[in-house]
DNA sequence: TGCCATATTGTCCTTCAGGACAATATTCAT
DNA sequence: ATGAATATTGTCCTGAAGGACAATATGGCA
């Protein structure tokens, strides 16, 4: 699978070339030899503001040849283009300074059908995701059942919306122990915080 | 980088052999030789029964060495599994009887920092971080009707769990901004924080 | 008897949420 | 042209959330 570049000012970064010496650069999707559907790893250069002529420039190579991976390099990382680019088909979106050991890295992954991500957006995916984890088989009653005894009873009243406060004067304990079973609790269900606490435990069983 | 594999029955398969010829294997952590704070790539086989055990060995691999990588291998893969694992330090999710290639993929990732999650996965997370409104009831989008068009992309986001940190670089605009929102939304909707906002936007119950 | 899990609590710290008061710019209806 | 609603942003502040590190006490089990 071989690669190539596009990038609006036609030159190969060193980190690139390094990364993927066989690769040819070419300006723009227009500047690439029609050369049938032959798979290739296609990797695209662009910044913000030239990021709707990047997802354009993805979309007319993958209606044109649709095995092929698009991956994204641009110059300001950010979570929300990440989600964007990955959302239309590229598979890969990561820094256009990365070191060569790393985009070749990607390369095999993307080679391989994977998708490459960084651990920051995978984080952030997860967090967005938890509507569908209370979907899931593992009913709202399999999660309590993962807590303590204490614990539940700490993170029902926490769900109901009450402080740390107002629930250490309900059980009857210190506002420290409420927090203490609220951090065990979120670790065991791995929950962000109270509000995915809550979000969880409020969900509709599905009878 | 070395490997070892955790597995109760103390057993290789031919697959994790080919694709970890060096590993060695054992039924436990405790099992484990102490070599100091070595990084090592641990892969633990469990099902859905011993997922409770795999996680609780997960946590003690990476209170020892936090820099060792774990990767979850399970005899029946599950969506909700596969978050529960991930967002508690997993960097890798995948079938017990995946592919000797496939294992070796996962390996090269994982050791040089990525995660690993399938294709699949990833689309469910994106899919799952699209807006709430559209399946929600009427009351709910009457709600949503009391607020204006700046409020209710803000309080949807909100909604989903972000920090206002976050939703100003989704939404492009600066944290004080996202604050005057979801306080005016406060107000609007009778609500006390936004914990009380995100379980009426996604509610499903009615008490 | 010893170990482990659980429950409880303390001190200290950083970050975040949310309110108060204030201001400018834009859009739209009158 | 004007006024109101909306959007945006600033500074400043307090209280709450949550994590880190630490400690003691209790009950159950091997």
């Amino acid at each position: 699978m071989h690669d190539l570049f596009i990038c609006p000012r036609n030159v190969m970064r060193d980190n690139w070339v390094e990364a993927c010496p066989k690769a040819k650069v070419y300006a723009d999707v227009e500047s690439i030899p029609k050369t049938g559907k032959r798979e290739a790893i296609v990797w695209i250069h662009c910044d913000p503001q030239t990021l709707p002529w990047a997802l354009e420039s993805m979309r007319r190579i993958l209606d044109l040849s649709p095995q092929c991976k698009v991956i994204i390099l641009t110059n300001v990382p950010d979570q929300a283009e990440a989600l964007l680019v990955l959302s239309q088909g590229a598979v890969g979106y990561c820094h256009a300074y990365s070191a060569p050991r790393f985009l070749k890295e990607v390369r095999s992954v993307v080679s391989h059908g994977g998708i490459w991500l960084g651990a920051e957006l995978l984080k952030s995916l997860m967090l967005a995701s938890k509507p569908l984890v209370g979907n899931s088989s593992k009913s709202i009653a399999d999660q309590l059942a993962l807590l303590t005894k204490r614990e539940r009873e700490v993170a029902i009243e926490a769900a109901k919306g009450l402080s740390n406060k107002e629930i250490a004067r309900v059980l009857n304990i210190t506002e420290r122990t409420v927090k203490a079973h609220l951090s065990a609790s979120f670790e065991r269900l791995g929950l962000k915080d109270r509000l995915q606490l809550a979000l969880t435990l409020n969900e509709k069983t599905h009878d």
